[in-house]
DNA sequence: ATGAACCTTCCCATGATGGCAAAGTCAACC
DNA sequence: GGTTGACTTTGCCATCATGGGAAGGTTCAT
């Protein structure tokens, strides 16, 4: 494609063929959201957003109202949301009519997940602090570390 | 592949062609150690465990200490360790010279990981608690969990 | 006109796991 | 001997969110 010239404007000076005010190109939207370029396409491929504008060459514009909607996003990615919830959040937050009670369901349930995983790892990292605290660290063979890996699963205590 | 006949005993029927005496099929060991099978091939394929022998007729056997080193592996799995990690961890394991050292320099790194992952995943919660404790979760569209996608980055204060 | 700094699409990779399909094998039973 | 069911084999595709890079087009300033 290398149709005539039209650059999404970000300066003041004023463009005839569309009043793209303000819009801005893919570069700047990632700036200004703090999501990659690169997930901003993708993003749109999966159709969370929706089609960003482009000009007469193809690139893609973001007005502030996408800027407003790429900082919704990242910042439920920052609280750890998935995709398929983000979906969802971004469709209540469109809805006028939402009743805050999805929302919060929503989130409690994220935030059980949260805590599922948590308990998960912490219970990883006592059995590991217990192990290597029980292992020398220095130059002989001798590891309680290994051991515990090797032991046979009926046999030995697992039970820290 | 369609030879003679050898299968991988695991009864007391005595098998003349090879001595294969106690090894067993993929799902057994799936079974044995808590590895799927589908996993088992897979570590084979990635060159985490050793080929593992076959029968005339293309199945895969495995012998006692096949099915040690797959409850290794289980049991690494278990307490988080990455594939890298688990094959530096058995590569440790077989050596005779190691030092306990770099067993406990590796689980002391995966614990340090574990402890960061906790602690972003614990401040997500932190927040969402937050928020869900300020939304009433009944049929108004009020809610400061959207307010809180929604807002600015720099003008509303996101310190909890 | 040239070059830097953008942008576009497309393909591939990660890590660990699952699923499915088509085909071959084994043991047991009638 | 034939059938049946429960195995096995390989191979390809999917997940989830993200990044890397190539090959080519655009914009803009020097």
């Amino acid at each position: 494609m290398k149709p005539a010239r039209s650059r999404a404007v970000n300066t003041s000076s004023v463009n005839i063929s569309t009043i793209n005010m303000g819009t801005v190109n893919i570069g700047d939207a990632a700036k200004a959201s703090g999501v990659s370029a690169k997930m901003i396409r993708h993003y749109e491929s999966i159709g969370l957003i929706p089609s960003a504008g482009r000009t007469e060459s193809g690139y893609r514009t973001y007005a502030e109202s996408d800027l407003h909607r790429l900082r919704f996003v990242k910042r439920a990615r920052t609280l750890g949301f998935s995709i398929k919830e983000i979906e969802a959040l971004l469709a209540l937050w469109g809805d006028r009519r939402r009743s805050s009670a999805k929302v919060k369901a929503l989130t409690q349930k994220h935030i059980d997940e949260l805590e599922g995983k948590i308990a998960e790892m912490q219970a990883m990292k006592q059995a590991l602090q217990q192990l290597a605290h029980q292992c020398h660290g220095d130059d002989r063979p001798d590891c309680p570390i290994l051991d515990d890996l090797a032991a046979e699963p009926n046999r030995a205590p697992r039970c820290h």
